[in-house]
Formats: structure tokens, C-alpha cells, sequence
DNA sequence: CCCGTCACG
DNA sequence: ACGTACGTGACGGGA
């Protein structure tokens, strides 16, 4: 028989500072609850435990407040982060029929102490799940106390205590007596050190025989304190003691455990948005919803159902629906699901229901003018022109996949991304329980581990992705029109209609039209790596005396911090650090460093670009990304599979990747990038004159800003000058902070306060500014873009120190990424709408957050120059003009 | 699956 | 005393 008992508040508090502060979407801090039940679970799948409980302190006056006026117990006062999460634990505790043990005039320690005393009379084998060490004293032959540290657990049974400590359990009590731990706030008792305290109890057993034997004890000011203070320390005994007999009983505490995954638990898991906690419900709450709309879903597979639906849907009137494609891996079609509210169905491919008739019906429908709502519109275009023929692939090529899939369409994921872009899923699941408040089944809570394109094959799933579609496409339409109306009164809906809509269209054209790659140069540049790999290899392993996974940071730590003694490391969280940086310090201590620094860069370049692009080439050529719209927090797109926005640039050998990018036969490739954009963005909002006639005056901005602060003739700056004013123009947009600038460009804290104190005297209106989005930030929490685009910033309300200066940085730097996010979608949406009106060849392939890569042909290039030219120039109107650098090449390196 | 590392803007 | 520049994604190693 076993019990467990836990130790609520000091779990919560391990729980808390072990695991990185999280916030679900409603802002409420998370962290202490899921660390709380992760170690929860992991102590009773270890213990298997027959009866549980969890004891909590209560706000009330203890008998020991009752022995002595002055106390007030050994907890610092809890920050809020923390406090906010204890009644939600319970909560929880509770939702799971776990007792919640508290009792006036006793606290948990007393309880615990108590209920432990009486199982282990009852014959059970105890387990006490503590923080505090205070709790080792109630450890006995068959009570098991494990203490929970940062990063380990320790078990203690009373021989485990006296082999650790010398001294028994119950004497553990003498020594917090004697240092005076319970009596932190007495007045003038002084401390008697740990190891003294130690010695002296192994010696005589107790504090009141040390008393009887001081005589004996050599004299020394420890031990006359050790009299002058005998009260304190019978007091501090007395308090120190865990009473075993607070008015409890067994039954009352502990219940049987029963089934703790219970519903009730698993909306508070999902309130919570503690995802990763979900599976364990699995088994027991699969499919268990509040919601009821489920029972109006029909699976249709005959062709005259389908066609009832849309004749009901002519007759209805209705201009909007739901939809939701279900496709596998390869993009095949294996159903569509339909609704419009009151009505929802999951159409199956079956019989002359085929990929080709839905594809087309939908697309019929769309082109009749009705709304078709899609989660990811993009990738639902990508599956219906999967299936296209060949004529109509090449009609999108002209025309635009707009113009011939869904010229009438919306995308519910891509608007509420603008309501919070800060959170990793937009699911059908998770808009329901914000929009429409209503608790709906997960991926999943439908599927288990498998992921849809499994449960895809999988004919005994076929009512769990029935219901997964439906639950889709009614989402989509019932939360749609709400979702929309909350960006209106936000004041999005024209970033919302005017920028990501029509952007959805313009990358989906990007990401058919790819781009192309010379597969024979790649393998050529991937084998001269190799060559040079190798090499570098053999002089590794033989500088170092043995071989080892230069790979491994961890083994290569272990080569160059210990076998060979380098000096002067650095430390990461796990282990040494061997980052370029650190390395590159200590390049000179020893010729391996180098070799390695080269072989780090050679073997990134293999894996990431040679090799990892070359697994990318289609059979026609061309590589195919997808550029995600709802990914970051500041309204940047983001480049995937492969990731086009982080091909090398800086070194020449990394740089020669881009001569593999090339355009096709009769094209040159047409690149341009914005010119210091985002200062000129800072620029415009700050409205700071001296910045914004910088600018007007056309001058190299970082050596005006040199000027300035180094006050310097503008022709007399230096280099060096320049290079540490360009640096301070950085910090600027990234949030300024002296550390960081310091450690940027290899001065004194104190020096980069300086810089940073003269950039504020050169441009008057910047600190007004910066101050300015930190105070809105506080107060709204969140900022915005030019265009009203939001970041929320939880973090600036936090009272964690660092927590909070990141959000200040935040709150500086969004705006501004931000707003040259926007500007630049609202250029790529322009360009590609142009050279479809104006009937050109020419396609844009890439954005890279301020340039565009167009496939030009070239009898269009002129043409096409002065249209990239004129809409990104004039993108947006500034109080500063928007410049390009635009340039033309037969590859990506000559083009930028 | 997380961490360290490193490629880009 | 603490330990930070902002925003991404891919890879290899190792629990």
C-alpha cells in the first residue's frame, strides 16, 4: 500500500522557477501550473500510489504564530506570476478528485507530518514530495521523502539522511535550531554555521545535551553566543518542529486515487493551453466535448447529396462558407467538408465523387461569387491546382492563381494571426474556445498520435476525420464574420483586406512559380566542400591526439576545454560553450581553433545548403518554398522547406550559393532591395528632424549618425567611427540596451551608455519616442505598426527584471520591423498584381524582408524596372522617400 | 523533442 | 545579483 503526499505550494514554487515562464493567449501565466502536474505525474507513475493528496498552506494565523508573535513563517512573499497560479492548481488538483488538503492554524509542513504519521501506523509505504528541506525530518524507515531540486530528485529514507548527514532525521531538527532557521525574524539572534551546527549535534544528539555539555566545548565566541542565546534556540526547536499531530484523520485527507484524467480537467488543459499535458487524456476523454454541433455533421458520399447541398446553398441565398480539405501528404484530395452553420457535411471521395469534381465544383462555386473560408487558403489552392490539367496549370501561370482557383475566398488562420500573431497554431480548436467559446475535439483528441495525413489512410478513423473536417469547416464559418468584425474594431480590417488576402494570392503564385536551381553546380559545390572537409577532419583529430564528432558540441567542449586545457572558456546552460564567438577569442591559444572555426562553416554550408537545397530540386528544376503568413510575432513572413530568406551572403565561399539560383532561358533575374528601410520607417514615426534630413539630404546615414555622436566633421569620420555608429543605429531598432551594444562592438559598458546618451542629444525626438511605444505598450499591452498592425507584449507587465527590459526592447523594436514588414507586403502584393494586369512573363519568386527577386524576361526589362521600381518606391508615403538598390543578373550573387 | 550552433534580414 | 541586443529556420547531437 502506498501513499503519496505532495507538497502543494513548494512544488509550485520549484515548478515555477524550473520551467521558463508561459502565458496562453488569455495572458495568464502558465508555467507553475504545468511544471506543477508534470511533476505531479511523474511521481505517481513512479510511485503508483494507492492513496494521494496534496497539502496546502492557508492564510491564517498557525499555532506557531500563536508561540510567538514575531513569526512569520520562512516564505518570501510570492510574486504575482507566481501567486495568480496557486488557486488555478487547485483548481485543477481538484477537477481531478486529487484532495486539496488545508487547514486553518496548521500549515502543509503540519499536515503532511501528521497524515505521514498515520499512514505509515496504517502500514503504508510513504512518499513525501517536497522543495523543502525542511520536510527531511519527518523521513523514517517507511517514509520516503523526495526531495525535488532544480534538475535532480533526491529520496531520502532515514538511513539515506544519517549516511548523507550524520545526524538522524529528528536531529536535522537540533541543527536548524542551532544556525536559526525558523527564527529569520527574530531580532538580534545571530547564526551558528551549518557545519558547526552539524558537528555538534553528531556529537551530542540534541541541542539541550550540547547545553548540558557546553563545559566541555572549547570556548570560543560561537559557543558563548550558543548560551547568551539558549532561549532562541529552544524556541527555534520548537518551531522548527513539524508537528505529527494536527487535528486530521487519514480518510478525511487522503481519498483512494482514483481516475484523475478527468474531462473536467482536460478543458482546464486545454484553457490553459497546455498542449503538451493533452495526450495523457487521451485514452479516457477521447471525443468528450461540450459541444453539441457535432450531432447536425453528415458524411455524404453520392453525387446527388453534394449537389443538394449547393442547390440548398443557391436557394438560401447564403454568400459564404465553410471549408475545409482534407488531403494527403502528396496533396491528394480524400474529402471536403462544407458548411454553413446549420448545416455541415464531409464529402468523401467515392464513386463520381472524385478530386477532380470537388476541385472543380469548388472552384465553380468561388467564381459564382461565393465566399469559400478556408483555415490555410494557400495551401488549399495548392491541392485543387495539384489536380489541374495542364491547360489550366498554364492558365494560372498567366493569370494568377486567383483569377482561376478562388477569386472569392478568405482565410480565418490569416485573421485571427492579426488579432494575436504571437501564438505557434492556428487551429479550428483554438479559435472555437476563443471566438465562439465552445470546447471542440483537437487533431489529437480524434487521431491519437497519428497525424491527419495518417488517419488519412486509415479507414478506422473514418468518423474521427469526418468529425476533424466538419468541426473545420464549421469553425471557419461560424467564427469567421466574428473573427472579422474583432479586426474591424481593432482597426485592421484594412491590413486584413489590403495586405494579407491579397497576399495569400501573390505568394501562392511565388511558391508555384519557384525557382530555378543549377542541381549539377550544387553537387559540384557540395563535393569541393567535402574535399576540404575531409582535410580539415584529419587535422582535427590530429592536433587533438584522437578522433572524435567534431559535431558535437559537447565532445568538442570536452576535446579543447579539458583534454587540451584551453583557457579562458566560456559556459552554456549544459556544458562549455564553443560558439564562433567564444572560439574566435580564443583563436590564438592554439591552431585547432582555426581548423574547427573552418570546419563549422564548411560543414553548415554542406549540410544546410548543399545538400539540404539539392533534396529540394523538383523534377522540373526549380526549388519550391513555402513562405509562411502566420508564423511571426512582428508580420514578417517567414521562408520554409527550404528557407530562402537565410541563404548566404556575408563570406564570399557561402556567397557562391547564390550563383545556383539563376533564372530561366530568356530571363534575367531583377533584384531589389530597400535602403536602410527600417531607419527610414524609424525616421517617419519618430518624426526626429535631424534623422529624417539625414535622410533627405541623401547622406550615408551610419556616417551622419558617426557624426553626431562622435561629433565629427561629417568627412573627417573614421572608419571605426562608422562601423561603431552603424552598430548604434542597430541598437537603436533593436531596442537599445548598453550591454548588448557593448558586446556588439567590444567596448565598456560605460562607453556604449555614451554612444547611446549622444544618439539621444543628436536626434531630439528619438528618446521621446522610444520612451513613447514603452509607455503604450505598458498601458495597452500591445504596440503597432504604421498601419495598426498588433504585437501583444505580456512580458512588459511582468515583475521578472529581465522579462520586462525584454519587453521594452519589444515594445521598441516591433513598430518598426514591423511597419517595413508591412510596407514591403503591400509593394509584393502591387509588383505581382502589376505584372499580371500588364500581362507580363516576368514573376516575382522572393521576398527576403526588404527585397524582391523577379524572374524578368528580357524584352519585358525595362518595363518591369520601372514597375518594381514606382511600387516600392511608393509603397507607402513617408516623410522620408523609400529608395531601392536594384540590380540585374544571370545568377542571385550577380543580381544583389 | 530540446539544445547549441549558425545562416539570413 | 541577475544576465539581455530584434526577428526567423535548419541541422546534428544526445537525452
Amino acid at each position: 500500500m502506498k501513499l503519496l503526499l505532495m507538497d502543494g505550494h513548494s512544488i509550485a514554487n520549484r515548478a515555477f522557477y524550473g520551467v521558463p515562464d508561459l502565458t496562453n493567449s488569455a495572458g495568464e501565466h502558465t508555467g507553475a501550473i504545468f511544471g506543477f502536474l508534470n511533476m505531479m505525474f511523474k511521481f505517481i507513475d513512479e510511485e503508483q500510489p494507492d492513496n494521494f493528496a496534496v497539502a496546502f498552506d492557508v492564510h491564517a494565523p498557525t499555532f506557531r504564530h500563536k508561540m510567538f508573535d514575531a513569526y512569520k513563517g520562512t516564505r518570501k512573499p510570492m510574486l504575482p506570476e507566481l501567486k495568480e497560479q496557486i488557486p488555478r492548481i487547485q483548481e485543477m488538483l481538484k477537477a481531478m478528485g486529487v484532495p486539496v488538503v488545508t487547514m486553518e492554524g496548521w500549515e502543509a509542513d503540519d499536515i503532511l507530518g501528521t497524515l505521514s504519521r498515520i499512514g505509515e501506523e496504517k502500514g503504508f509505504d510513504v512518499t513525501i514530495v517536497s522543495g523543502d528541506r525542511d520536510l527531511l525530518q519527518l523521513a523514517t524507515e517507511k517514509v520516503k521523502i523526495s526531495l525535488v531540486k532544480t534538475k535532480e530528485v533526491i529520496n531520502y529514507y532515514a538511513k539515506d539522511f544519517e549516511e548523507a548527514f550524520g545526524v538522524t532525521p529528528k536531529q536535522y531538527i537540533d541543527v536548524k535550531a542551532l544556525m536559526g532557521d525558523s527564527s529569520d525574524n527574530i531580532p538580534g539572534v545571530e547564526k551558528i554555521g551549518e557545519k558547526t551546527a552539524f558537528k555538534w549535534i553528531a556529537e551530542y544528539g540534541s541541542i539541550e545535551a550540547c547545553h548540558e555539555h557546553v563545559d566541555e566545548m572549547k570556548k570560543s565566541k560561537v559557543v558563548e553566543k550558543f548560551i547568551e542565546q539558549w532561549d532562541q534556540a529552544v524556541l527555534s526547536k520548537e518551531l522548527a518542529t513539524i508537528s505529527l499531530q494536527a487535528p486530521i484523520e487519514l480518510e478525511e485527507g487522503c481519498t483512494k486515487l482514483g481516475n484523475i484524467f478527468t474531462e473536467e480537467a482536460y478543458l482546464l488543459c486545454k484553457r490553459y493551453e497546455l498542449k503538451k499535458l493533452l495526450p495523457r487524456f487521451e485514452s479516457t476523454t477521447t471525443a468528450k466535448v461540450q459541444d453539441t454541433t457535432s450531432d447536425t455533421f453528415k458524411r455524404i458520399s453520392d453525387l446527388s447529396d453534394v449537389e443538394n447541398f449547393f442547390a440548398d446553398l443557391k436557394k438560401s441565398g447564403k454568400d459564404f462558407i465553410g471549408a475545409s480539405i482534407m488531403s494527403d501528404a502528396n496533396k491528394n484530395i480524400k474529402g471536403v467538408a462544407l458548411s454553413v452553420g446549420d448545416s455541415t457535411i464531409y464529402v468523401e471521395i467515392a464513386g463520381f465523387i472524385t478530386p477532380d469534381y470537388v476541385a472543380h465544383k469548388l472552384m465553380e462555386v468561388s467564381a459564382a461569387g461565393v465566399k469559400l473560408c478556408f483555415w490555410d487558403l494557400k495551401n488549399a489552392m495548392h491541392v485543387v491546382y495539384n489536380i489541374l490539367s495542364q491547360d489550366e496549370k498554364q492558365s494560372v501561370d498567366e493569370n494568377g492563381g486567383k483569377a482561376v482557383i478562388f477569386p472569392s475566398a478568405c482565410d480565418v488562420a490569416v485573421a485571427a494571426y492579426l488579432l494575436n500573431p504571437t501564438k505557434n497554431a492556428y487551429t479550428a480548436d483554438d479559435v472555437a474556445s476563443e471566438i465562439l467559446s465552445i470546447i471542440i475535439p483537437a487533431a489529437a483528441d480524434l487521431f491519437g498520435k497519428k497525424k491527419l495525413e495518417a488517419a488519412l489512410e486509415d479507414d478506422s478513423l473514418i468518423d474521427a476525420v469526418t468529425t476533424y473536417a466538419c468541426y473545420n469547416a464549421y469553425v471557419a464559418y461560424a467564427a469567421f464574420e466574428k473573427v472579422i468584425s474583432e479586426i474591424k474594431e481593432e482597426g485592421m480590417l484594412a491590413i486584413y483586406e489590403d495586405i494579407e488576402l491579397p497576399l495569400v494570392y501573390t505568394l501562392f503564385d511565388m511558391e508555384i512559380a519557384g525557382i530555378a536551381m543549377d542541381a549539377a553546380s550544387l553537387k559540384e559545390y557540395g563535393d569541393k566542400l567535402s574535399v576540404r572537409i575531409a582535410e580539415l577532419e584529419q587535422s582535427i583529430y590530429k592536433e587533438a591526439g584522437e578522433e572524435f564528432n567534431i559535431n558535437s558540441p559537447k565532445q568538442l567542449g570536452v576535446i579543447l576545454f579539458e583534454k587540451l586545457g584551453i583557457q579562458g572558456g566560456k559556459k552554456t546552460k549544459t556544458g562549455f560553450s564553443t560558439a564562433a564567438d567564444v572560439l574566435e577569442e580564443l583563436s590564438s591559444t592554439n591552431p585547432i581553433i582555426c581548423d574547427i572555426l573552418e570546419y563549422r562553416q564548411l560543414a553548415k554550408l554542406k549540410s544546410t545548403y548543399a545538400d539540404g537545397l539539392a533534396n529540394c530540386v523538383d523534377a522540373d528544376g526549380r526549388v519550391r518554398s513555402t513562405f509562411m503568413q502566420t508564423v511571426t510575432a512582428t508580420g514578417r513572413i517567414s521562408s520554409t522547406e527550404p528557407n530562402l530568406q537565410n541563404i548566404p551572403i556575408r563570406m564570399e565561399l557561402g556567397r557562391e550559393i547564390r550563383k545556383v539560383f539563376h533564372p530561366k532561358d530568356g530571363y534575367v533575374f531583377l533584384d531589389a532591395d530597400y535602403s536602410q528601410i527600417e531607419l527610414r520607417v524609424l525616421a517617419h514615426m519618430s518624426g526626429d528632424d535631424n534623422l529624417i534630413n539625414a535622410f533627405k539630404a541623401g547622406q550615408d546615414i551610419h556616417r551622419s549618425t558617426a557624426s553626431l555622436v562622435f561629433n565629427t566633421p561629417f568627412d573627417e569620420v573614421t572608419d571605426l567611427q562608422r562601423r561603431r555608429a552603424k552598430a548604434v543605429n542597430f541598437g537603436i531598432v533593436y531596442g537599445i540596451s548598453a550591454f548588448g551594444l557593448a558586446k556588439d562592438i567590444d567596448v565598456s559598458r560605460g562607453e556604449a551608455q555614451e554612444y547611446i546618451d549622444n544618439y539621444f542629444l543628436a536626434y531630439p525626438k528619438m528618446h521621446a519616442f522610444l520612451e513613447g511605444l514603452k509607455a503604450e505598450g505598458k498601458e495597452k499591452g500591445y504596440v503597432t505598426t504604421m498601419y495598426g498592425r498588433r504585437r501583444p507584449i505580456p512580458e512588459l507587465s511582468s515583475s521578472n527584471f529581465m522579462t520586462r527590459q525584454f519587453g521594452e526592447r519589444v515594445a521598441m523594436n516591433s513598430p518598426i520591423q514591423g511597419t517595413a514588414a508591412d510596407i514591403i507586403k503591400i509593394a509584393m502584393v502591387k509588383v505581382h498584381d502589376r505584372l499580371l494586369s500588364e500581362h507580363l512573363k516576368s514573376k516575382l519568386l522572393l521576398q527576403v524582408h526588404d527585397e524582391l527577386l523577379v524572374e524578368t524576361l528580357e524584352s519585358e526589362r525595362t518595363q518591369v524596372e520601372e514597375l518594381i521600381r514606382e511600387e516600392m518606391e511608393n509603397a507607402a508615403a513617408l516623410s522620408v522617400k523609400l529608395e531601392i538598390d536594384m540590380n540585374a543578373g544571370k545568377n542571385w550573387a550577380e543580381a544583389h
